[in-house]
RNA sequence: GCGCCCGUAGCUCAGUCGGAUAGAGCAACUGCCUUCUAAGCAGUCGGUCGGGGGUUCGAUUCCCUCCGGGCGCGCCA
């Protein structure tokens, strides 16, 4: 509709023009969906913009826009109004023009799956696998799949992936939690290091390696204590210079656990240890996405990236280059050349690679694999962590729009709800287990990613007239429950008469329902472009509250059989879209509640 | 100190490229079930858009500044 009414200004625009002797300006023409319906249905602000530059009263600038303005069997009426918006009222056979439309397309309607746009690669999630995943990254899994989703409907050709962090020294923390539980549970009496993973999940691991292996494992303590000094412990009230330096001496001392781990293990004990480990916490974060909807295309290893060798080849290139230099015996990238407040390492002093240097190579990666777009789905935390990955793929591609980063800012659970279950925190498998994964994911998407949320669990757990969940799948129920009464009655629904019976739709809830149905395709356009997720999320809202009047002023099962016909029509169409909405979202549509 | 996100109704939040009288849900109050599901609908109440300047036909929106909150500023990951 958008681009009929931009046509008809823009003829009008020429024509006023040429009547001033004017050359028209090279304005590009605004049309907005009104808010209030005295304004009738789509507004523009074309002559307040154009006035100025052509020394005319925008007032009287619309007069001769209007004027000018070409018939059109869409449009009812056109009024000025205000300091000289153009009104626009369509009429109703301009409104209901998009039901047949939505009935032939079904779910897609309004979608784009060519892939014409190009190839874009969305990484998300992300977590690593060294613990369960936590309330946080549950927002980044709804965020990134369902903008995935978006874009796919949108013309881009989506790949999903997931970074598996499985190589650095946190997979070592793992290995000897992991291994120093096992010790315990095979009746060895040790101290757990303050800074090693002491949660029940680290138990649990220990406890399947030892159904698997047996006491294939196990040392004495002794032995692992041997000539080793003790852990320096935090003494009661110290201050945060002390603690920070006895954080790092425990540090230290847990370095010092993992050589005397590999030791009594030997290379291939130890990196039997680590697979099982990290199997072990992989399956419960796989077991978790899938119970939350969340769909990958490829989980990528950080190890095998190392392993490979890529992870070197990878940051040769920028070194041949020109973009790498050596300074107290590391290897710098010049990020600074590219936005960045400095400049970062790569390989440190002894040689090891950064986190930074693995994660590079990994971008490098996925532009070799032929994507020109990359998307990368982040907690706030990681904020700073953007000027050197956005300098760095610059460098590369000399493009600065390689890279889009997508931040969600904190999760927090409403008060008195932060209740410890596993571990010292609500993992995102206790809030869906709690919730239901369609409250979940609605819950986190209802919100600007770019804004805190305080996740309500109380309310999103209620089955009650509260949670906007049940709002929005009720309206897809109660359309479902219509069909299904009128089978009972006995009675027939004909699409084509009532496709053929759309003038009967009159009543200001139809026209309602028939402008919202309008809106979804721009819409769509718009959260897949805005990166917004949550625009998509209110829109279903908005499209439930208009269902739900419509409902509740009017019967669909009457004696007017053409009437019936018709009502049946929009109600379908209103369903359909529905569901293309919600599949977007990863919610469910329920046919009963 | 510097950088990023944020500040909108009692609460939780929308507000697209600068547009008309700033919206929704919850809470409070008033109506509506003999009728396709009341997990619903209709209405009332509720605002210095954090404060102050500036830009212009017009600012919640853009710029400056101050206040308040969160996060980040490693040869960690």
């Amino acid at each position: 509709m958008k681009p009929h009414l931009q046509d008809l200004l823009r003829a009008a625009l020429n024509a006023a023009c040429a009547e001033l002797g004017a050359a028209a300006p090279a304005a590009n023409i605004v049309i907005d969906a009104t808010k209030d319906k005295v304004h009738g249905d789509f507004a523009s602000n074309l002559a307040m913009v154009c006035a100025k530059g052509l020394g005319q009263p925008p007032r009287k600038f619309a007069e001769a826009l209007v004027r000018h303005l070409p018939a059109s069997p869409r449009v009812a009426k056109v009024e000025i109004a205000g300091p000289g918006f153009i009104n626009f009222f369509l009429t109703g056979d301009a409104l209901s023009a998009l039901l047949p439309e939505i009935l032939a397309a079904g779910e897609t309607w309004g979608q784009d799956r060519s892939g014409a746009k190009g190839k874009v690669m969305v990484e998300f999630v992300s977590a690593n696998p060294t613990g369960p995943m936590h309330v946080g990254h549950g927002r980044g899994a709804a965020y990134g799949d369902t903008l995935a989703n978006l874009l796919a409907a949108t013309g881009y050709a989506v790949h999903r992936e997931y970074y598996i962090n499985d190589a650095g020294r946190q997979v070592d923390v793992l290995t000897v939690s992991v291994w120093l539980r096992y010790l315990e549970a095979g009746g060895e009496t040790l101290s757990f290091p303050k800074r090693g993973y002491p949660a029940d999940y680290i138990r649990r691991s220990a406890e399947s390696i030892r159904a698997a292996h047996g006491a294939a494992f196990q040392r004495p303590a002794a032995d692992l204590y041997r000539d080793l000094a003790p852990e320096p412990q935090l003494p009661e009230g110290a201050d945060d210079k002390t603690k920070d330096a006895i954080k790092l001496q425990q540090e230290a001392y847990l370095d010092r656990l993992i050589e005397r781990a590999r030791a009594l293990l030997g290379g291939e004990g130890y990196a039997q240890i680590t697979r099982a480990a990290l199997d072990d916490q992989l399956a419960v974060i796989r077991a978790t996405l899938a119970a939350f909807h969340v769909r990958f295309d490829q989980w990528y290893s950080e190890r095998a990236l190392v392993e490979s060798g890529f992870a070197k080849t990878a940051i040769e290139r920028l070194h041949t280059a020109g973009y790498v230099y050596e300074k107290d015996g590391a290897q710098w990238l010049k990020t600074s050349d590219y936005g960045d407040e400095k400049d970062r390492v790569l390989f440190k002093a002894d040689g090891a690679a950064t986190y930074f240097a693995n994660d590079l190579a990994y971008h490098v990666d996925k532009l070799d694999r032929g994507y020109p777009l990359l998307v990368d789905v982040w907690g706030a935390d990681h904020h700073g962590y953007i000027a050197r990955v956005r300098a760095a793929i610059e460098m590369l591609t000399q493009r600065k729009d390689a890279l889009h980063v997508a931040l969600m800012q904190f999760v927090t659970l409403s008060s008195g709800r932060m209740g410890k279950r596993s571990g010292n925190f609500v993992t995102l498998q206790d809030l869906i287990d709690e919730v239901g994964a369609d409250a979940t994911r609605f819950f986190y998407l209802a919100r600007s990613h770019d804004q805190h949320l305080e996740f309500d669990i109380d309310l999103a757990r209620s089955q009650s007239n509260d949670n906007p969940v049940y709002y929005v799948q009720y309206a897809h129920a109660r359309i479902c429950s219509v069909f299904r009464q009128l089978a009972e009655k006995g009675g027939t629904y004909d699409r084509d008469a009532g496709l053929a019976a759309l003038a009967r739709l009159d009543t200001e809830e139809e026209k309602n329902l028939l402008t919202v149905l309008g809106k979804y395709p721009e819409l769509l356009q718009i959260a897949a472009g805005n990166r917004t997720p949550h625009t998509l999320a209110f829109y279903v809202q908005d499209l439930a509250a208009a269902l739900h009047a419509y409902y509740n002023q009017h019967k669909f099962l009457i004696d007017d059989a053409e009437l019936q016909n018709a009502r049946l029509v929009l109600i379908e169409a209103t369903r359909t879209v529905l569901r293309g909405a919600l599949g977007l979202l990863g919610v469910e549509p329920k046919d009963s509640m």
